[in-house]
This record gives C-alpha cells, structure tokens and sequence, in this order.
DNA sequence: TAGTACCG
DNA sequence: GGCA
C-alpha cells in the first residue's frame, strides 16, 4: 500500500495535485498551449543550438540542453552558473517566447504564487533513454521566486525527493501538458527524472521536452 | 553527485 | 536500490 497519499498517481486523477505544502502539479494545465509551446522551443533551438552540457567532473548530461530569456543555466567543468550569454555561439540567449512567460505566470499563480516573472527558462530535450538525476535548483539569486516546470512530449517519471538527498522521493508520472510549481518551503526539494521510455508523440516526435521557467536574478 | 560504476 |  503507498505511504503517501499519491504515491502512486498513474491512474486517473484530480487537475491539481498537491506534491507538498508549496509545491502542486497541475495536470494538463498547458494542453490548450501545448503547440504554441512546441513552436517556441523550435525557434529557440534556430538561434540557441541543442547541446549537452558537462558537469563540473567533466560527464557529459544524457539530456540535451538549450535555453532563452535574459539569461539561462549553464554547466560545464567551471561549475553551474548563469549566464546573460550562449557559451556555444557567443550571443545572447533568444528571447523568451510571450508564450512561455504568460503560461508560467498562469501555472505559478494557480499553484498559488502571485506575480511570477520569469527571466530564465531553460529547455531539457530528453531522448529515449536521457534522465536527470537527483538534485536541486539553488543557483538562483532570489529562492524566493518558484520554479515552473513544464512537460511536453513523451511522458516521464518524475522523482520528487525531499530536502536532503536520502530522503525517499516520490514517482509522478508526467505527462504531456502537465506542469509542476513548486516554491516556499519546497524551493530546494530535491527532483529529477528517471530514464525516458522509447515511444513517439504526436507533438514532439521521439523526445520530451521539459521548459523550466526561473527567476534567475 | 543536473554523473557513473559497482555491488547485492 | 544503495553505495563510493
């Protein structure tokens, strides 16, 4: 039996959920979006070019990286940052797409956090196979602000740990047009994502994509 | 340690 | 899944 109450959420279920205090999926909350979305990560990828980032002990991310806005996350043997430029072609980061913007607004203020503006939204392209594992976004100035994460594509399971990296984290299924807010007292819960089954989307093709929408500054 | 290897 |  779970020890959770939605331990296991692969069946039907409500259009919010609460994953802790301060943090809330919103299922299918960007399905109405959801193309107009897709569009913008295309011409993002035109100016900012798909990359796979290394982590500070020089491995290489299964998960394809790009990014938009006045600034976006970088890594590579120097450490994890953000930058106003694309280390890859020496400009600035495309603009975020209106779309992005508006919808992270929408999600955040549903999940119950007022007037989010983000300036960051990094873009995650998981192949089959590509996976995130557990950890933490604290690379923000202001932790104050949340974090909306939004799933396009092929679905994924998403692990939601707690505050250290021991604690049990939790199995969500995501799926296409779910988004997942979390801010307050579960800003640095620790997530990731497990391994991404082969399949194909009608919206996406062989991929997910994964839009996460920060206040960086 | 936003990763992988290896062990049970 | 847990450990280094």
């Amino acid at each position: 039996m779970p020890d959770h109450p939605i331990d296991d959420l692969f069946g039907d279920a409500p259009a919010a959920l609460p994953l802790g205090a301060q943090a809330m999926l919103l299922r299918g909350f960007a399905l109405a979006q959801a193309e107009a979305l897709v569009q913008g990560v295309r011409q993002v990828a035109l100016h900012a070019p798909w990359r796979r980032m290394q982590t500070p002990g020089g491995k290489a991310m299964s998960v394809a990286m790009t990014g938009c806005g006045p600034l976006s996350w970088v890594s590579d043997r120097q450490g994890y940052r953000y930058a106003d430029r694309d280390p890859l072609t020496g400009l600035p980061w495309p603009a975020m797409p209106a779309a992005f913007a508006r919808l992270a607004r929408a999600a955040a203020q549903q999940a119950g956090f007022a007037r989010f503006a983000p300036d960051a939204c990094l873009v995650n392209r998981y192949e089959p196979g590509a996976r995130m594992s557990l950890h933490q976004d604290r690379d923000e100035r202001d932790l104050g602000a949340p974090i909306v994460s939004v799933s396009l594509g092929l679905p994924a399971v998403f692990l939601w740990g707690g505050a250290t990296r021991g604690e049990r984290a939790l199995r969500v299924p995501l799926r296409h047009g779910d988004v997942v807010v979390w801010g307050g007292v579960d800003r640095l819960r620790f997530h990731g994502v497990l391994p991404v089954a082969p399949g194909e989307h009608p919206a996406t093709g062989s991929f997910r994509i994964n839009l996460t929408l920060r206040k960086a500054l």
